[in-house]
DNA sequence: TAACAGGAAGTAC
DNA sequence: GTACTTCCTGTT
């Protein structure tokens, strides 16, 4: 157990932000999350927090994860004054970081994202772990399941797959999953590659769009530059950006202004 | 109940 | 290139 007093930072607004769909909240102020085949859980207390891992797993995995070594405080400051609107998102979102997460996982994520809502991606992704995931337990005996590898969904195959509610995309994720096994998409190369490669490689595969493609790029890749336009952003673009959003003011890091206005309209809905 | 949900593929022009 | 339809299924 260790402890941190950090800024900038709020785990209940991540956890709903929609960015990742495997942090759970156990109790008040409490979230466990699975990540990178490990499992952590987090208490926070105002800007303090309680991490369950040694100092070593933290600075090896976690502190990266949740990205604390990027100046979230200078990027909200950055925000234009005259823009109301953008101003009361990042008020209203003022934990939200981008989350480092894993490539593989970000790409099923998101494939079983389209056309979908929320609580249904997060229940889908869990039944995906839980039925071909690898069973794991912490060293306090804590039992958790691992994202399945893509040798894994190719394992289990469309047989299983279709008894998962997955729909139509079911076969996008198995279809992907053979695509990185016979090394027609490279994770490696994408890895390594700037965002436009990256998306333009992405778009390629088949199940995976525009809009699929640049949230694998911001969340899996993190190119905060990458700036999905889903039906939500779309209409807050309409309403408050009619001549266009200002992307050369926040060029290089715009989709993490994204996450703040999608975070907002999304709390605006509730 | 029928429509909808953080899209993409397939088809028709 | 752009417009339109269809695709699975849990939820409301």
């Amino acid at each position: 157990m260790i402890k941190r007093k950090i800024a900038d930072l709020d785990l209940r607004q991540i956890a709903e932000s929609g960015q990742c769909f495997r942090m759970v909240q156990k109790s008040e102020g409490v979230y466990a999350v699975s990540a990178f085949e490990k499992y952590l859980e987090i208490e926070q207390k105002g800007d303090l927090f309680f991490f369950s891992c040694t100092e070593k797993e933290f600075e090896e995995t976690w502190e990266d994860y949740l990205d604390l070594h990027t100046d979230y405080g200078a990027i909200k400051k950055s925000v234009d004054e005259e823009d109301a609107y953008l101003q009361e998102a990042v008020r209203e979102g003022w934990g939200i970081r981008i989350l480092r997460q894993d490539l593989w996982e970000m790409i099923v994520t998101f494939l079983v994202s389209q056309n979908n809502n929320i609580s249904r991606i997060r229940k889908s992704i869990e039944l995906l772990c839980h039925t071909i995931g690898e069973e794991q337990y912490t060293g306090d005996g804590v039992k958790y399941y691992a994202f399945p590898k893509p040798e894994a969904v190719v394992r289990a195959g469309m047989e299983v797959l279709s008894t998962l509610g997955l729909g139509y995309r079911d076969k996008y994720i198995f279809r992907t999953a053979q695509a990185v096994l016979d090394g027609s998409l490279d994770l490696e190369m994408l890895r390594a590659a700037d965002y436009e490669t990256a998306h333009r490689e992405l778009v390629k595969q088949y199940g995976i769009g525009k809009k699929v493609a640049d949230c694998i790029c911001l969340f899996g890749l993190y190119h905060i530059e990458a700036f999905p336009v889903d039906t939500h952003v779309k209409k807050i673009l309409e309403t408050h950006y009619p001549e266009g959003f200002p992307h050369d003011r926040y060029k290089g890091y715009a989709g993490i202004l994204q996450q703040y206005m999608f975070y907002y309209d999304l709390k605006a809905a509730a």
